[in-house]
DNA sequence: CAACGCCTGTGAATCGTTTCAGCAGAGGAG
DNA sequence: CTCCTCTGCTGAAACGATTCACAGGCGTTG
């Protein structure tokens, strides 16, 4: 129904090889041709199929970006750093939620499969399932964003989570905490699973022992996970029940920190909590969020370059960028009545 | 280089004809042949190609989704769930961010129109731009979301938002408050436009007059709009400071909340705030916000619902959904110390 | 035994664009 | 006047999947 090229070509007297043309290199049409044609198109309000000039180029004009949950403002702000990068060079970007469901993310790359998209941004669930890896092998770049890639045989931008977790628990040991919790989900991701390993590391070093540490695995990496987790940590005895958690990202700590004022602990004074991410409503949270700073648009940006590139060809060298969090110190673990345990 | 049907039919010795079938309608395909047409589709690798696909039937299995910030929580819920809609419907969601400026709304518009996308959603700019025109004027099904239709010849699901900013604002006086203020945006968005009415109905039916009420404009939509609102607040003399404000979304509300902390006025106790929307973070925040509520998901998913009735044809009846908003009172406007003026 | 219908499968046309070899005509050089 | 070059345009092939009219083969029926 719409108007094709070969409408265009008859309405303006040319041939259709003429209007292409016109279209993708102008500079070869003499300037009355030219002003013919696009005479033409306004007139009939022709608009480029992109599946016929997909069908021949063999590629298409899309990039896919999964992610492991929309709802967390973390990844809507990788979404914008992608987005900032791979408008400006005519590429529309997919933005798939997987919901750290494999069975979703695997149906979400059969799709960017058919679309025969330039190439995928992906923070995967834990294990790389083997659709991904057929998508490499079918020679679909593919940029791991916020984990570090398993081999340095393709790009990974991510974050030294060890270093993160350590951060938060060093500094949660300089106030005087010996016991602490690290509230991470049960997905198994590795991000979390290193941040894990910072806390422990730092514990350990601090405290000689590491039962010190109690690791909570709520279901998801959600508010409502934190709000579980925080239940189980006010339900534990007093002599054994930590003083502090470091989260495994800002979302859990938000819940964290709104379960324990429903039980009316008091946040930091009976209870101090640092998150993860650095989300803006971190600032912004009933008590403000002490959080481990990760460039979150950076990583987004910096990705899609690195895919832009591989897309490209040519000479691409595959690149694992590391980025380091810092620690921003805020109100939900500045205050500790008392040293030591 | 991918591998075609071509490759698959002469790997399973048939006619491509027959492996469409395989894929397209595999029960006239016997048995025998299905499986033997199935092994070589694994043993290739192959995968659709959608482009050419596409080409053949005209549209493609996407739709868009352009929404106003992608930072904003409410389009995320928005979009979750038009993606529930969608997906099981066998389409990809693209998603646009429009960031509240018409150049790049056009710009997303163009792109969906080059995908032939079965249909595009939107929360537009305070225009209707030529580019949402020309579009409908092609037959593509556009729905307009969180907003208003301007004429009965297209679907739209909105949210009644003279009744919400009424609700927020009679809350307020019942509250004492006289010296109210509305926090809009500058971009002249017709939703916001009706918030500000319904609050200034409420507030003139209350104390005989309008100009208790005090609107502010800032730049963009944003938590920052929401700090410099406030930070003007602060900057009034006493005598004509509105004691209360009612934002046109949470982001503003808690921009607004957090320049209050900072410049160290009480919230509620000597400013209250009531927010627009409801987004998780509301609840979060450092003082629990009072909010209308939207239904964010459902907004979506209806959306997406009248899009896909309408890309299927057949009687498709052009509907304008209005959903009730629900005022939802916490910490934010809980106390009043005093009544009146 | 012929006629018929059903079941499978074939092969060519088609979608709209890009690309490229090649052609007409103008202008310049000899 | 002929030969050559250059510019501007043409026309057809190609991309990969879908669709549809149709062709064999086989069993059934009268």
């Amino acid at each position: 129904m719409p108007a094709s090229i070969r409408d265009v070509a008859e309405s303006a007297g040319v041939s259709v090889g003429t209007v292409s043309n016109v279209l993708n290199r102008p500079e070869v049409v003499s300037a009355a041709t030219r002003e013919r044609v696009l005479g033409a198109i306004a007139a009939l309000g022709f608009v480029r199929n992109e599946s016929a000039r997909q069908l021949r180029a063999g590629s298409s004009r899309t990039v896919g970006l999964v992610v492991l949950d929309i709802a967390n403002p973390f990844f809507t702000d990788v979404a914008r750093g992608v987005e900032d990068v791979v408008n400006p060079a005519g590429l529309a970007l997919i933005l798939c939620n997987s919901d750290d469901r494999p069975e979703k993310e695997s149906a979400h790359l059969d799709v960017l499969a058919e679309q025969r998209v330039q190439g995928v941004l992906i923070t995967p669930t834990a294990e790389l399932t083997p659709h991904l890896r057929s998508l490499r092998r079918r020679g679909v770049p593919v940029v791991l964003v916020d984990r570090r890639a398993p081999a340095a045989d393709q790009c990974a931008v991510a974050v030294d989570d060890v270093l993160g977790g350590r951060l938060a628990a060093e500094h949660l040991l300089e106030r005087g905490h010996r016991r602490i919790a690290f509230i991470g989900g049960a997905s198994g991701l590795p991000q979390v699973q290193e941040r894990h390993d910072g806390v422990e590391a730092a514990v350990r070093e601090a405290t000689g022992a590491v039962d010190e540490l109690l690791t909570l695995s709520p279901e998801a990496l959600t508010v409502a996970g934190g709000r579980e987790a925080a239940a189980r940590i006010v339900g534990m005895p007093a002599s054994r029940r930590p003083t502090a958690a470091v989260c495994a990202n800002d979302l859990m700590a938000l819940g964290v920190l709104q379960e324990m004022v429903r039980q009316g602990v008091r946040v930091p004074d009976e209870f101090a909590i640092v998150g993860y991410d650095d989300i803006d409503f971190a600032a912004a949270a009933a008590v403000p969020l002490t959080s481990v700073r990760k460039p979150r648009q950076e990583l987004g940006s910096r990705a899609a370059r690195l895919l832009l590139d591989e897309a490209r060809g040519e000479g691409h060298v595959h690149v694992q960028e590391v980025f380091e969090p810092v620690l921003v110190v805020r109100e939900s673990s500045r205050v500790r009545r008392t040293g030591g345990r």
